[in-house]
DNA sequence: CTGTTTACCTGGGGGC
DNA sequence: TGCCCCCAGGTAAACA
């Protein structure tokens, strides 16, 4: 489900909603998503608060009062959001977060349970960036950098921009509609691209996160904000899920294919090789 | 070392 | 209605 503007949208919203709350209680219904054990994330939890909030590419961190972080990765149908006290939960919630003095709760709820919860000190944060080979942040990255990242690569380009060690934060939805702003063959090989080139690619790449972000990130089926909202950005796309459909710059159909393994969008037209 | 495939899960949709 | 197969916003482990 979220990629970089998902995963900011709820940061955002997180950041209104559960900041400087003592935790009064958190319930781990299923223990299996937790990174470590389900008792000593409850345990660093429980008395303390959330100080901020903060993401690097798809991660979310919660920097919690007693100089430790909570790492939670959504991955594909993770959700963070709040929600009456007294609602019931269902069988896709497996974490439940109760506040001091509040009328909602923090739930995290995941279908598939790919998502994980990560109990670190927040002093290691660094430490953990690295060992997840996680590149620089899509929003924040250099030009240099990214030409740098992408020399030597022999992978397609789709693959080296979904590569996070590459740059922090593109996912399926995203990169298909960078690729199709910038005219580029998901195929193309990075190495045969100029500098200027790669440069507007991230620049294409920043304008296109950031107006995600502005409609509040794109809902297929799963993704919900921290107010359990949809997204609007999915009325925004181009290729991504249009195959059969009319290219917007030349009417030519758009095309599904599979390259790096992922469901692939392009206008044939438009991104010849 | 780099690149590719598989495993982890549940549920929705299409074909029959 | 039901069964079977494929597919899905991601990552890490296993494999070549």
């Amino acid at each position: 489900m979220p990629e970089l503007p998902e995963v900011e949208t709820v940061v955002q919203g997180l950041k209104k909603q559960c900041l400087s709350q003592p935790i009064c209680k958190a319930l781990i219904h299923l223990p299996r998503i937790v990174n470590g054990t389900a008792p000593s994330l409850k345990k660093a939890l429980v008395g303390q608060e959330i100080v901020t909030v903060t993401r690097h590419g798809k991660y979310i961190f919660l920097h919690i009062s007693n100089d430790k972080t909570v790492v939670v990765h959504l991955r594909m149908t993770g959700q963070l959001f709040t929600t009456p006290v007294d609602r019931a939960k269902d069988k896709h919630t497996h974490v439940e977060l109760f506040f001091d003095n509040s009328d909602t709760k923090l739930i995290y709820r995941d279908i598939r349970t790919f998502g994980r919860f990560t109990l670190i000190n927040t002093s290691d944060k660094e430490r953990y960036l690295i060992d997840h080979k996680l590149g620089p942040d899509a929003l924040t990255m250099k030009k240099k950098d990214l030409i740098e990242a992408l020399k030597n690569r022999k992978v397609s380009i789709k693959a080296a921009l979904l590569n996070q060690e590459v740059i922090a934060g593109i996912g399926n939805i995203y990169v298909d509609e960078i690729l199709f702003r910038e005219k580029l063959n998901p195929l193309t090989t990075p190495s045969s691209l100029s500098d200027d080139a790669i440069g507007s690619i991230l620049k294409t790449t920043k304008a296109v996160l950031k107006k995600a972000v502005l409609n509040k990130g794109t809902t297929f089926s799963d993704y919900v904000n921290s107010y359990g909202e949809k997204g609007k950005f999915q009325l925004s796309l181009k290729a991504y899920n249009r195959a059969g459909q009319p290219c917007s710059n030349c009417k030519t159909t758009i095309v599904k294919v599979k390259v790096a393994g992922r469901g692939t969008y392009f206008c044939p037209s438009c991104q010849k090789l």
